[in-house]
DNA sequence: ATCGTAGCCTGGTAGC
DNA sequence: TGCTACCAGGCTACGA
């Protein structure tokens, strides 16, 4: 499940082995993981094919390659997606959805289990296809003040603020959870009614958990998610709230509750991010 | 404009 | 055993 740190070990990865590289062949397996190029498959192709890479950029979970002529090349992992460097001779993973052979005989692989994410060449650069999405805590323009001012004139659910990447950016299930976990609000908190202090407090806490699991190379509890080179990160170790349901809370000892939330689950401690009351919160 | 949700996908697993 | 139902969840499109 990659969130911002495991896209950008993935960046980190297209920045060592693809940057500075020529895409010699391109070849699309399956149509829909450029579901969202518009022209098709066989246009992506045309339009990658002899193309020098020159930076590998992200924002949030969107990543993006920087070509020779201007244009650039978005690439979003979803939940299962790998970019994956290796010798185009060796075995072929189970997944594998689109291939790139650089000019020094590597190949770049796009594979995708669940094909939540894709490729698509985009005509500028950056693209203007993530204008909509907002900056993630990790970029140095990131503005701590305006989206503290933001999130409070919205009138929702904090997590689903957190989770709105025109908001902010990078932040998906696991690592909105951690942070109201260290925050000690339960998701349901109105925008409208967290002070300032509270909010700066947990836009702290998003970057903290995030620059963390960046150190140990993102996080991962099914092998789906990989770097480049195949290679699983270790921050699962260092959860206090998600998947830890039916475990005692680090902080106070009870036991942490999965609960439905926008058609998924959301962990917290029921003592430490109690259940908001109507009204007062 | 803002908010909330259905649908996109596959495969592992739980339950019968 | 083999079948069905469910779960994982980021993002877009769309309705209210």
């Amino acid at each position: 499940m990659p969130e911002l740190p495991e896209v950008e070990v993935v960046r980190r990865g297209l920045d060592d082995h693809v940057v500075g590289r020529t895409l010699t062949a391109v070849e699309v397996l399956d149509a829909r993981s450029v579901r969202r190029h518009g022209p098709g498959p066989s246009d992506f192709v045309a339009r990658l094919t002899g193309r020098h890479v020159t930076a590998a950029h992200r924002r949030g979970k969107y990543l993006w390659m920087s070509l020779d002529d201007g244009s650039s090349v978005l690439t979003h992992l979803g939940m299962s997606g790998q970019a994956l460097i290796c010798d185009p001779d060796a075995p072929p993973p189970r997944h594998l959805r689109i291939t790139f052979d650089l000019d020094d005989g590597r190949q770049l692989r796009f594979a995708d289990q669940r094909i939540f994410g894709g490729m698509a060449v985009s005509e500028t650069d950056p693209p203007t296809e993530i204008a909509h999405i907002a900056l993630d805590p990790l970029d140095p323009d990131f503005d701590d003040a305006a989206f503290v001012a933001r999130l409070r004139r919205r009138q929702t659910g904090v997590k689903r603020a957190l989770l709105d990447q025109g908001l902010v950016s990078g932040v998906g299930n696991i690592y909105a959870d951690e942070a109201l976990w260290r925050s000690r609000l339960h998701y349901a908190r109105n925008t409208k009614g967290l002070r300032i202090a509270e909010v700066t407090d947990l836009i702290g806490h998003v970057r903290d958990v995030m620059a963390e699991a960046l150190e140990q190379g993102g996080t991962s509890f099914d092998a789906l998610y990989v770097n480049v080179n195949g290679q699983s990160g270790y921050f699962d170790r260092s959860l206090h709230a998600y998947g830890q349901e039916g475990r005692p809370c680090d902080r106070c000892g009870s036991i942490i509750v999965r609960e439905p939330f926008m058609n998924r689950s959301s962990y917290r401690c029921p003592t430490c991010q109690p259940r908001p009351r109507n009204g007062r919160w």
